[in-house]
DNA sequence: GAAAAATGGGTCAAAAAAAGACCCACTGGG
DNA sequence: CCCAGTGGGTCTTTTTTTGACCCATTTTTC
């Protein structure tokens, strides 16, 4: 599709254009997830006063895309039609079809989906990466198969936008992991049983603290329900992960200063399953968890889906699927830009301001 | 090129864009032919205020798009590139290619070409109708050709567009046509002289007041001079001419109100060569005027290219180019616009304005 | 069922941007 | 040499935008 080289050239004529249609696209996004959502509450939620906001409504209420009604603003019928069909459109004009390229280039996966946004000033951007992960993931299944889920908010939004319609006969749908110290919702069981309900598919759980000493593991181990699972685990035919970033997940596992700097001279930067990366891809800590890793556990399975997003997560996100094959990455536009731009020929973008584009001049 | 499709969806973002896009491509347009061209010029041909204009300068300056000197504003190089480069975008942008498309099933062409605009409100059409009809006038050209060429208007503008460069070796330039009274500028012959000068071929003109009484043109037809051209003119392989309404140039003969009402009661729509057409495309009245009609002409000639632009001219171009086969149609917006509001279904557009395009609603 | 929170619509003044109407110094072609 | 035409600057006026409210109503919650 060359419809990028026109849109830049469009845009040479009307440069304040692609802001305002970001901007829309971007509320008319974030109406389609909360509403009916009230004018204050979407003016709060942007960061913007309640005018300003009101007179982007008023544009796409005119133009019968939503509707105000007392109990707040929703999409209309022809509203959600448009923000569906429109988004590979903008991901051509906003260059994420390029970047979405580019990444494949440059990492190790069979197909990446670059979401328009950056999680990190716009939270609708995890259910819209959820989304889409989703899609995939349904289309993978088969009959019989053995879905793990990892935790983590990622994987937690994919199992929110998930449709709730029946999958394949047969699937189970097991934690990746044993639980972490997270809240509850972000928790792998937790995130399997949801999956499970809302694909009419069985599931099993998996009680076993990720922290634990090598003693006491091995004891829990001997444990046929633990066993069990852990069986299944290793059978599955479908991994759903997120990735973690090296400082925020070892200090979530309540990692001392000494051991965050030892980390951090090691030079990981990305975290999977008690595994860190450092950013050549390299093992360079693991936390002796189960009794399998990543590593054993990729070979087997035959799609590994992954879903992270955010500036923050880009070194994290190149350290893991930089050198070991995955077969989806679902990333936002936040994520591929700082991937872009640290390790391939950046592209800067509108959805994260700062990074504002000069025009070529002459 | 299914960006119509996207543009359409991305134009319900944001519907204000689509007329500073236009304006701002008119500007540019204005500028490249007109250059260098100063600010109270242009507000005046746009009917604008100066500092309204003003605006979409800077803007156009600042994307390194023109450059503004004291003699006057022109284009530069990177300018010239994008106003060339953007047409094809801006065509599918502005759904002329899809107009082209619905054309050729419309009228007996082989090819048509849209031109963005519309002559009557902006004089700059006609001239790049000129251009685009004579780079393809060109690639017709082969060594030893006769090329004919009508008066008028239109056909004065592909001269003035023709590059100056030498064409294949051998061409000839015939009028095809006698003088008619009109400015001299735009007679079949100097068009004729001018063609040729700019392609370093030969040329022929016609000595031959195009009204006289049959028994003054038998005479006239004698003459060996006269006689040559005419069968220049009979084996030309290139034709070139434009097309009037009945009404105009019934008036521009110098016809009565009686002869005028005649016409008009006849169905007379358009206009070739002394040839008056109904709407079905019937001759329903030729004046004699040489030996030969455009009819005989075209089934001789291998290239047949019409030019003619206008909203008013739309009954007249399907008149000619509806049941009469022809190789090349250029015409402007306002014309295709008509004539598929008048024979096939309508799509407005931004160059006209008066016919603004409501959303579609819910 | 009542109270509380949230909704859209409306309004008004302040602020900012746009637009119009100039003048001025200067260039460049005739 | 002159003068029409040029861009730049600037002033005021007008329009638009923006912010900050209040209000009647609906919806939710307790």
């Amino acid at each position: 599709m060359n419809l990028d080289l026109g849109g830049d050239f469009l845009n040479l004529l009307a440069p304040e254009y692609p802001e305002v249609l970001v901007r829309r696209y971007r509320l008319l996004r974030k109406i389609y997830y909360a509403a009916p959502i009230g004018r204050r509450t979407l003016a709060a939620y942007f960061l913007v006063g309640e005018r300003m906001l009101r007179r982007d409504v008023d544009v796409l209420r005119e133009q019968g895309l939503l509707m105000v009604e007392p109990r707040g603003i929703s999409l209309t019928p022809f509203g959600e039609t448009v923000l569906l069909a429109v988004m590979p459109y903008l991901k051509s004009f906003l260059g994420l079809t390029v970047m979405e390229e580019k990444l494949l280039k440059l990492l190790k996966v069979k197909r990446v989906i670059v979401v328009p946004g950056d999680l990190e000033n716009d939270e609708v951007v995890l259910l819209e990466m959820g989304r889409a992960a989703a899609r995939v993931l349904r289309e993978c299944l088969v009959e019989g198969m053995v879905l793990a889920v990892s935790g983590g908010t990622s994987c937690a939004a994919v199992a929110d936008m998930l449709p709730a319609a029946p999958g394949p006969p047969g699937i189970v749908v097991v934690p990746a992991r044993g639980g972490l110290g997270e809240v509850a919702d972000y928790q792998a069981n937790t995130i399997a049983v949801q999956v499970a309900q809302k694909m009419n598919a069985r599931y099993r759980q998996l009680y076993l603290p990720d922290s634990l000493s090598q003693a006491t593991l091995q004891v829990l181990l001997q444990e046929k329900e633990i066993k069990e699972v852990i069986a299944l685990i290793n059978s599955a035919r479908i991994l759903l992960h997120g990735i973690g970033t090296a400082e925020e997940m070892a200090r979530f596992r309540g990692a001392g200063r000494k051991e965050m700097e030892r980390l951090a001279r090691l030079g990981a930067v990305g975290e999977v399953f008690g595994d860190f990366y450092n950013c050549r891809g390299e093992i360079v800590e693991r936390i002796p968890s189960l009794g399998f890793y990543l590593e054993e556990l990729v070979k087997k399975v035959h799609n590994v889906i992954v879903v992270a997003g955010g500036k923050r997560k880009a070194r994290a996100i190149v350290a893991v699927a930089g050198n070991h094959s995955r077969d989806l990455l679902v990333l936002d536009e936040g994520a591929a830009g700082e991937i872009l731009k640290l390790y391939g020929a950046g592209e800067d973008s509108l959805f994260s301001p700062g990074s504002s584009s000069p025009p070529p001049g002459v």
